[in-house]
DNA sequence: ATTAAAAGATGAGCAAAGTCATATTTTAAA
DNA sequence: TTTAAAATATGACTTTGCTCATCTTTTAAT
């Protein structure tokens, strides 16, 4: 089923970088984009492909992730409603260096490369929010080195609950994380074995920091999670 | 002493996102810019200050690094003549979160904040130039993140040995890394003990892939350095 | 030139986290 | 519904890499 969602209506561009463009550009925006649906699980793009557009959620959980050199997966963003797809490698005019998988159903749509590229440099409001984007990816990024190099296991698993929790929020409770990884996802995105990460997640269950059900997460104890994972905020 | 150089006769603009800049164009960059040294091991600037203009490297060499959760240094980005430098933090309207130390005596311009961000929009050239500065440096950011979560220490180690030369090159013998790093700061960069830092070079040293003399390090197989690093290429 | 301080080197012991094996549970497919 | 496959869980063992201690060398300051 393909949902043409239309760009002046879309509920998730006010918090895109398309969320200045006004009625008439959105008229315009609206004609050069496709809309497309993926199930859980499928792949957006891949590796080494060359980009024909900028992807644009519409609704749904991506993530982007790489190979590494052993062929283990690494988690790199996570991706939501609102946020735009597969950007650095068509502004670098290089091809993907990750692939892009849907996490959970989502609608994804496509702007045509050029299109979007003459707008990018023309429209300064959008260009702005571009730079900000990439600015706050790239910041992102290396928070993630120093987790990654300064941080052991435990505290890195903690600070990726509180991770997922910046990125996709709670469920209706208020406590249950609304994305549902697998243990692997979680040790592929935290940069350890799933085992460690099965480990640290029963641990942390047991002290009643959090709740286990299936792959679903419920914070109990924000606070102690926060000192787990040595935060100081 | 204080140079100050212009952007017009400058060499390192040829390689910098401010190579498409016409004479005119030039001209008026020169008046929004003033040039600073700074010694070896000086701070341009720190941590959580705010930005007040866009550095643009004119020669040096320069450490971009952050302070992790237990006050040990990560190093981030390492910087050159033509690279810009603070422009995340200017872009994202942020305080900086890195520090900038020398690590060489360096020459550096700074572009006034406004003028900098007034162009960016206005020179397509520019903005296009920006954008794949910044795309870069998060495939890079990227890069770094794999390699800290599959990678062990040894292959690292290697890794950031071939990454110096990626960057600085080498010195007139074509082996010699052009950059020189405490052991320490290698360390800071490869997300390890700087006694592990030590014990792998030493070993590399032993194994002849690589001569240490003090801090210079000169890269004897550049082929067995690499399989060490686990890089395909 | 002398001395203090910093950086580099190296060994021993220990802790963290990875691997492997196996059991159990859940999910998906036939 | 049954069955196979995948995901989760847990224990035992091993390895990697960190910490601590000590010593040497280099660098910088007086």
């Amino acid at each position: 089923m393909v949902f043409e969602h239309n760009c002046a209506q879309c509920n998730a561009r006010i918090n895109s970088v398309f969320s200045s463009i006004d009625q008439d550009g959105l008229k315009v925006l609206n004609e050069h984009k496709s809309c497309t649906t993926f199930k859980k699980g499928q792949v957006i793009f891949s590796e080494n492909g060359l980009p024909l557009g900028l992807f644009c959620v519409h609704s749904g959980k991506i993530k982007l992730a790489t190979t590494g050199p052993d062929g283990k997966e690494q988690i790199l963003r996570l991706v939501k409603g609102g946020d735009i797809l597969g950007y650095r490698a068509l502004i670098s005019g290089d091809r993907y260096h990750c692939n892009a998988i849907a996490l959970e159903d989502s609608s994804v749509c496509v702007v045509d490369k050029n299109y979007f590229l003459k707008i990018a440099l023309e429209d300064k409001k959008l260009c702005q929010a571009i730079f900000k984007k990439i600015s706050d990816d790239l910041k992102t990024a290396e928070e993630h080195i120093v987790s990654l190099s300064q941080k052991n296991v435990r505290e890195r698993v903690a600070e990726a609950l509180l991770f997922f929790k910046a990125t996709y929020g709670f469920e209706q409770d208020n406590q249950t994380l609304s994305v549902q990884l697998s243990r692997e996802e979680i040790a592929d995105f935290v940069g350890t074995s799933t085992e460690s990460a099965i480990r640290l997640l029963s641990e942390f269950n047991n002290d009643k920091i959090i709740e286990l059900t299936g792959k679903k997460i419920k914070i109990l104890n924000p606070d102690k999670l926060t000192k787990t994972a040595n935060l100081l905020y």
